[in-house]
DNA sequence: TTGTGTTTTATTGCCTCC
DNA sequence: GGAGGCAATAAAACACAA
């Protein structure tokens, strides 16, 4: 059965009896033609509807009554839009993607359209919208996931490196009395290590800069804090405080580290230099600081222990 | 020409808001 | 309860390879 909706579109109607369905199923005295009132879409403000097989065809005077009532007697079939009015249709999108009833309105006047073929046109307009927007949501949050990803997996690669040297230093005996020798002669004396000594690396040489630039910096400033963790000299130790890992794999400090290893060297150099001594305690502390950047007691595996 | 996949137009049913 | 929006879907129109 064709029926006609209040705006004058066709639709096959399967019984339904929602509320919508019985609006549309009012007829008013002139949409008893069915059909008939599909051949005054074209006329409606009088747009010519080029391209458009079905009025196209009807707008000639020689299609006889056979025509008519063939093209009356059949199911009504869809038909695009032009190209007009396609682009009249997607710049008003543009303006406002929302329909108001004035604008639907305005919009089937100068179109030529029923204003509910404007309004199914928004419709279905807004869902591809939709759709295209979850799909370049989609691709920005991957991106970010990727980036993300990236960043994690390098983050792991280095703890790994970082773990790797841990256990090499452990097999090479670090905590053992001829490392820690080592380590506290540079520490205390300055000077260069044994040559039968495994060196201490640039990254290594690098921590103890670094922690020596903060320690004298801190122990001008901050001498007096005695809730600051202090080594046995009464020194403070930013670098037992804060921990060094973090700003020695930052990439941001690298001036500063550079600066400050600089600094060691120049003070090394000093005749007058006095260093403080450590004790076996410290050294353990300063390096697990250098690693860990926290106290050796709380570690989750303390190799020195052992 | 034809089969098949995609796009466009339109309908249906449900939901929310006033 | 009516109006309008949305998701799901139907079906015609279209594109295109074989």
């Amino acid at each position: 059965m064709k029926v006609l909706d209040m705006e004058g579109s066709a639709a096959v109607c399967g019984g339904s009896d929602s509320p919508k369905q019985t609006q549309k199923l009012k007829f008013n005295a002139e949409s008893s033609l069915g059909s008939k009132t599909m051949l005054s879409f074209g006329a409606v403000g009088g747009v010519k509807r080029s391209g458009n097989m079905f009025f196209s065809a009807f707008d000639q005077e020689e299609f006889g009554d056979e025509y008519l009532d063939e093209y009356l007697n059949q199911q009504e079939k869809k038909r695009r839009l032009t190209v007009d009015q396609i682009q009249f249709l997607e710049r008003s999108f543009e303006e406002d993607n929302r329909l108001e009833p004035d604008r639907k309105t305005q919009l089937a006047n100068e179109l030529g359209l029923q204003p509910r073929q404007i309004a199914v046109w928004f419709q279905n307009r807004r869902a591809r919208w939709k759709g295209k927007q979850l799909e370049t949501d989609y691709e920005t949050l991957h991106e970010n996931y990727e980036t993300l990803k990236t960043d994690y997996d390098n983050l792991l690669k280095e703890n790994d490196k970082l773990k790797a040297e841990v256990l090499r230093l452990k097999q090479n005996n670090l905590g053992g009395d001829a490392k820690k020798a080592n380590l506290q002669s540079y520490y205390s004396k300055g000077l260069p290590l044994e040559a039968n000594a495994r060196s201490i690396s640039e990254d290594e040489e690098s921590k103890v800069s670094t922690f020596k630039n903060e320690e004298q910096n801190s122990a001008k400033s901050e001498v007096t804090n005695l809730d600051s963790p202090m080594l046995s000299d009464g020194v403070h130790s930013p670098l037992l405080e804060s921990g060094v890992t973090s700003r020695v794999v930052d990439p941001n400090n690298s001036d500063s580290l550079q600066n400050g290893e600089d600094n060691l060297h120049e003070e090394l150099l000093q005749p007058d230099r006095v260093f403080p001594m450590i004790d076996d305690a410290h050294c353990h502390q300063l390096l697990s600081s250098l690693y860990y950047g926290f106290p050796v007691e709380d570690h989750a595996f303390n190799f020195w222990s052992h």
